[in-house]
DNA sequence: TGACGTCAAGATCCG
DNA sequence: CGGATCTTGACGTCA
């Protein structure tokens, strides 16, 4: 059992992908992108390593343009050896990655021209992966495709469209449900005729469920039937609704207890769990940290540290909860931890706790700090006061000053995500 | 034609 | 000028 988050990390430096405009495309701008971004990977690697998170889904964006006609740049031979090391560091930690094309991506189109587009995007992912020389349980997520008004022909078109994909892409492949056309009835039904995976989301088949009304367990054990030893273990997509958007908007934080349900219901099914929320990471070393073995209140000392100054912004109340149930050195109640950090940073921000949040993070620097920066964080404390600045300036002001002054216990808070 | 989703680039504004 | 904030882009489908 696995358990990791998609693309992106919050509040680790280094690790953004960057892109450019289609018009502004030129080989020494891609050549730059692309060795940051892949630097951005490698880190984003290091940090997963360090973390204990073995499941990680590659952003697309990680070569620009990287099945488009603009992009003219040799980049496969140019980072051959960099893609080839940053696999290395991959398959060496045991960790599992994946790849999933966007909603963009249409391979069941009527259109030659978009099915063209996605047979080449689809080969530009597999080219990544197995340029990292990472064996096929390393995956590639598709959705079916659009549904024009007619599933049944529309599912005949995704079939016979993947004659057009190269068995580099093929061993890779597994499809998922999505929340408006495809239901996981028909993913199966799609898998089983091509020999292809099948990935369960819980949030699409709550969004798009099938007419059969089964719980999920029925479709877990459904889709583990599609994958094959090679394929490695059976992967399912997790996330819980942002209940002031659209259905199937993902939510800002993996909300621990009703995870926890959830867990327990396929803990014992073998399954890799990738999590799709806002906060990355963030809800991956959470749900880790809640139904791992062997933990010890060290790990979650070390998440205290990251989280202790954004949670007392919000609440006094619930930072005195979670200091007093961490006093107990020998237990280890990671839920009920996670449950006060989820209520205190539910909170609408409140004037006074957020400037007792700022003068807390100033003392770090009180002493040394000059006279001229002593002076601008009053005067940013005093216009925010006044209303006339957001809390967010003095947050910046205070970040500039944990970089100046080095103070790594506060370099990596998440005060200064939030 | 614009909403949908997602992120960062690009553009513009401000002191 | 640097920094903050607003707008656009890139993609395809569908109402």
């Amino acid at each position: 059992m696995r358990i990791g988050y998609a693309c992106l990390a919050v509040g680790v430096p280094h690790t953004d992908m960057k892109s450019c405009m289609k018009k502004n495309v030129s080989m020494e701008k891609l050549s730059h992108l692309i060795a940051h971004n892949l630097e951005s990977l490698d880190n984003l690697i290091g940090y997963n390593i360090k973390s204990g998170i073995s499941l990680f889904r590659i952003s697309s964006d990680l070569i620009p343009f990287g099945s488009s006609s603009v992009n003219t740049l040799s980049w496969q031979q140019i980072f051959c050896s960099r893609l080839e090391a940053i696999g290395q560091k991959i398959t060496n930690s045991g960790m599992r990655v994946s790849m999933h094309p966007g909603q963009y991506t249409v391979l069941n189109s009527p259109k030659p021209e978009v099915v063209q587009r996605a047979v080449d995007d689809l080969h530009y992912h597999a080219f990544v992966l197995d340029s990292m020389g990472l064996s096929l349980q390393h995956k590639i997520v598709l959705h079916i495709g659009g549904g024009y008004g007619d599933k049944k022909t529309s599912k005949a078109r995704f079939l016979a469209h993947c004659a057009y994909l190269d068995a580099s892409v093929m061993q890779r492949l597994v499809l998922e449900n999505d929340d408006r056309v495809f239901h996981i009835e028909d993913v199966l039904e799609t898998g089983h005729v091509l020999g292809l995976p099948v990935v369960y989301d819980h949030l699409h088949n709550t969004a798009n469920p099938c007419g059969l009304r089964k719980h999920h367990e029925h479709w877990i054990t459904c889709c583990k039937e599609t994958w094959k030893p090679k394929d490695g273990c059976q992967k399912i997509h997790y996330s819980q609704q942002d209940q002031s958007k659209q259905p199937g908007a993902h939510s800002f934080t993996i909300s621990i207890a009703p995870f926890m349900d959830f867990y327990k219901s396929v803990e014992t099914k073998d399954v890799d769990i990738m999590l799709e929320v806002k906060d990355k990471n963030l809800s991956a070393i959470k749900c880790i940290n809640c139904t791992a073995g062997g933990k010890t209140m060290n790990t979650l000392e070390a998440e205290w540290r990251r989280y202790k100054y954004a949670v007392l912004e919000r609440s006094q109340a619930e930072y005195l909860k979670i200091r007093a149930l961490l006093k107990d050195k020998n237990a280890y109640p990671a839920v009920p931890f996670y449950t006060h950090i989820e209520t205190a940073l539910s909170k609408p921000l409140k004037q006074g706790d957020a400037l007792n949040a700022a003068q807390h993070v100033w003392g770090y620097f009180k002493k040394a700090a000059t006279a001229n920066e002593k002076a601008v964080f009053y005067g940013l404390i005093d216009n925010y006061q006044r209303g006339t600045i957001p809390i967010e300036r003095v947050k910046k002001w205070l970040f500039r000053l944990a970089v100046k002054y080095g103070e790594t216990y506060l370099l990596d808070a998440l005060y200064f995500s939030f």
